[in-house]
RNA sequence: UGCCGGGUCGUCUAAUGGCAGGACAACGCCCUUUGGAGGCGUCUGCAGAGGUUCGAAUCCUCUCCCGGCAGCCA
């Protein structure tokens, strides 16, 4: 076992240690908790899971893998006001999809809820617990400012006989909500305002999503958590930034009803990420107002809009790496999410032909009725995933950006005059081009070179431009869905005078093309499944949405564009 | 300004008294049948001032700056 720790210590060392491994190390090292590492995810049941959990999901579940430990899923559910089967579900799905798996440590604070009221009566019968009754509003008065201490509740004193009877009385309803609280007695002079004798238990007639009516007071999260972790065995519950103020309380409560095991609260910075924003409730508000279409809409940082968006559990893993865990406060660049899942993406992903703004050409010097069968490679990062056929013929299409009547000096896409490669077919040349009445270009003429079949040419000749194209007479059709960053500007969040985070949503986020042209081999896409179209990003076909006969794809992120850089810097 | 926490390249994050390193971003160049991928390179940083030390991002002192906390939410 030492030697594993050993070994453990060392393996660590050479890949890269945060501030919760050198501490879950060190503990390993005195065998604090005798050589066990038990972590958990406890998300409250009251919304969805954004990349902000992710973060925490990976923390707390790589950190047990690491350590040969285990993870629990734990629903915080001790506010049933707020709370949903809906949301435990959609929890569920999202960490597995993550590719965790907590096994059978399915929990839920409710399921403590008997322990809770057990530890309860114990701290009253210790004299540390006591019956208010004072309204929210006095209490808020007794507690005092952050500069100045709080003052006694006048009812902080009553005899344990008395808090016994009152504690049972809530919990047998004779009371109405907020008539009573049970609240733990420390010192209403604590610097600390959650050590004010800080509220432990309320009453609430609210059916529960778990317990239904059986309770009808609730303990608050400060009770529970600990508790909850103890009972579970948990040794480090990792939480963020904002419990920071709470680990005294944490401890204080263990301390009094004197538990064999004591985990250890560790906090570390929650994740934000630019361009968007995570709080629930503005994320509500995107759903609830319509800006977005749903919690999974693919603009939005939950896990289920990224997942439909097209992101990969590795690239979300991958990304949760990258950006490291520490207590400073950071803001990620949302580029580093984007690299994550092209990183992946470009590994995994078959390459095909899509024309989303189609430009018809032909292509005057081949046959009219002639269909060649081109070869094309799937991924050229992996040359097991092989071949396919491409079909070719007179009529095509070509992406209007390709073409360029009078092209500036850097652009080697397709002009009159020039030779270009269509990828994989032939080297083609812009001989005329058609215009409708207002001027607009509605079809290239081109000729084609039969020597340059494949795309290369016998006489050595180079183009610089390789473009791609689909033929008109075999293209699939499909609707394709450009996304783009929710809002326009880095921190939604600070907003002017007078706005709000909604006045910064970027009115282009969301471009729907209707009439896309793929190549034939996408007949078959189902859904969730993920391309490259070449030359223009990641795409996949929509889960919800697409259809075999009503294909429609999402674009998860564009490739890296050079092209779009050289054209920024010209202007 | 009560308590708690935090300040290292533009953005994240390492270095735990011994050469400030990596990733992303940016910018070059090379390569390329994707203006993709890849390769090579460049740039930029210890909040400030003192002190301890042979040696300080790291330890000490002071200053400055940022964040969290006054729900019967979590």
């Amino acid at each position: 076992m030492n030697n594993d720790i050993e070994e453990k210590t060392e393996a660590s060392a050479s890949s890269s240690i945060n501030f919760i491994k050198a501490i879950i190390l060190d503990d390993l090292k005195t065998n604090k908790f005798n050589g066990i590492v038990h972590t958990r995810f406890p998300p409250e049941p009251n919304g969805y899971l954004h990349i902000g959990h992710a973060k925490s999901i990976c923390l707390n579940f790589g950190l047990a893998k690491e350590f040969n430990g285990q993870t629990n899923l734990r629903f915080d559910d001790t506010n049933p006001s707020k709370e949903d089967v809906e949301y435990v579900e959609s929890i569920k799905e999202d960490v597995k999809w993550l590719g965790f798996d907590w096994e059978d440590r399915e929990f839920f604070a409710s399921d403590y809820f008997e322990q809770l009221y057990q530890y309860a009566v114990q701290l009253i019968n210790d004299g540390k617990a006591y019956v208010c009754s004072l309204s929210a509003d006095e209490m808020k008065t007794y507690r005092g400012t952050l500069t100045e201490p709080g003052k006694e509740s006048p009812y902080r004193n009553r005899t344990i006989a008395e808090n016994l009877d009152l504690f049972e009385r809530m919990k047998a309803g004779e009371f109405a909500d907020g008539t009573y609280v049970l609240r733990a007695k420390i010192d209403m002079t604590s610097p600390n305002l959650n050590m004010r004798d800080p509220i432990i238990y309320r009453i609430l007639k609210v059916s529960h999503h778990r317990t239904a009516d059986k309770w009808c007071i609730y303990p608050m999260y400060d009770f529970a958590h600990g508790f909850s972790d103890m009972i579970e065995g948990i040794t480090h519950s990792i939480c963020t930034l904002e419990f920071e103020n709470h680990r005294p309380l944490y401890d204080w409560l263990l301390e009094q009803v004197n538990v064999e095991h004591h985990p250890q609260q560790i906090e570390f910075a929650r994740l934000n990420l630019n361009y968007t924003v995570m709080s629930k409730r503005k994320l509500l508000q995107l759903v609830q107002d319509g800006n977005v279409s749903g919690w999974d809409d693919p603009r939005m940082p939950t896990i289920a809009g990224i997942r439909r968006r097209g992101y990969t559990p590795d690239a979300i893993r991958n990304f949760a790496e990258r950006i490291g865990v520490a207590k400073r406060d950071n803001v990620i660049d949302i580029a580093l999410l984007e690299h994550s899942v092209r990183e992946d993406l470009n590994k995994k992903s078959m390459r095909v032909m899509a024309v989303l703004k189609p430009l018809k050409v032909v292509i005057e010097n081949y046959p009219d009725d002639l269909v060649e069968e081109m070869d094309a490679i799937n991924n050229p990062e992996d040359p097991e995933m092989g071949t396919r056929k491409v079909p070719f013929s007179k009529v095509l299409y070509i992406e209007q950006d390709d073409f360029m009547e009078t092209p500036s000096k850097k652009y080697f896409r397709l002009s009159p005059g020039a030779e270009v490669r269509l990828r994989y077919a032939y080297y083609v040349k812009c001989t005329d081009v058609v215009k409708d009445e207002n001027g607009n270009i509605i079809e290239i003429k081109c000729t084609y070179d039969p020597l340059t079949k494949g795309g290369g040419s016998p006489d050595g000749r180079k183009v610089k431009g390789t473009i791609h194209w689909v033929s008109a007479k075999h293209a699939v059709k499909a609707q394709v869905r450009l996304y783009d960053r929710l809002f326009s500007v880095e921190n939604p969040d600070a907003t002017e005078e007078g706005k709000t985070f909604k006045d910064y949503l970027n009115p282009d986020s969301l471009i729907k093309l209707e009439n896309c042209y793929l190549e034939p081999y996408l007949i078959n896409a189902e859904k969730g499944d993920k391309f490259q179209f070449e030359r223009l990003g990641y795409f996949c076909a929509d889960p919800i949405d697409s259809e075999k006969n009503n294909l429609v794809f999402n674009r998860t992120v564009t490739l890296k564009d050079a092209w779009a850089r050289i054209e920024k810097n010209q202007k």
